[in-house]
DNA sequence: ATTGACGTTTACGTTAACGTCAGTTAAAAA
DNA sequence: TTTTTAACTGACGTTAACGTAAACGTCAAT
């Protein structure tokens, strides 16, 4: 079974993903990704662009990378464990909910402003009178 | 005219608003609070509540402390700016995009989880059959 | 043989938002 | 007056997520 090896330099992830090599490696020390070596060159494969990908759509929810990581663990397409992704849709309802508490606060806070706006500019109204 | 003057030890502050003292003293430093001084104890006035409650709700709204320091700046009651205001509420609408955004991928994300969790399911049936 | 492009490791630097002492002072309670 | 209690000022420590050199390897092209 011969396998079509496409694998990419560190240079190509950073231009297709838009991060710096520094983060790659980074990502590396921290365990997010395990690229192959050829002599002391990093290879990438398909596997390992997902797996960014899912990095960064982490952040882009808000976790954190420590979070992220956890989430890429469970999000294992290998251990299909049920149990598991369960556990995992609850992180992301927990930060949904997180989300949805800074969106009412915005909410609140604009209406709170805009209330104060409208009063302002009747305030400038009785002044110019 | 006599103001009664009612001022709060960093203790209360502490308490009242569930923060360290050490974050108070922190917050000072930035700029953020100025309490008054009584020999060299700290005497929050009511006006400094009202600021560390705007302090703590840009935090829940996912702003820096420096964009909080920012928004109080321009949320400042005395200079009645109507530009100002305009300028706040646009930083505010800014916010809201990004919380938007989350909010979209957090959505994207259960979207994929939950169409996975029906076809592993459906996959288990396969299996036990 | 040298230049240049790209890659590697090691390691110190940076910002944010405090935590955690240590050592002092001042005021209140015993 | 002595002891407690609350507060104060440094100042160094911490975590996250990289940035920023420094010094070196390798391979192809000139």
């Amino acid at each position: 079974m011969s396998v079509s090896a496409v694998s990419y330099s560190i240079r190509d992830l950073s231009r297709d993903f838009g991060v710096t090599t520094r983060t790659l490696r980074f990502y590396e020390e921290k365990g997010l990704l395990k690229p192959q070596r050829q002599g002391h060159r990093r290879l990438y494969s398909a596997a390992d662009r997902v797996r960014l990908k899912l990095i960064l759509r982490g952040k882009r929810l808000g976790f954190s990378l420590d979070e992220s990581a956890e989430l890429i663990a469970m999000y294992d397409p290998e251990s299909n464990n049920a149990a598991q992704l369960r556990a995992l849709i609850d992180k992301i309802r927990e930060q949904q909910g997180r989300v949805e508490e800074q969106q009412r606060q915005v909410q609140l806070m604009l209406a709170d402003l805009q209330d104060w706006e409208r009063r302002s500019v009747q305030a400038l109204h009785v002044l110019n009178d």
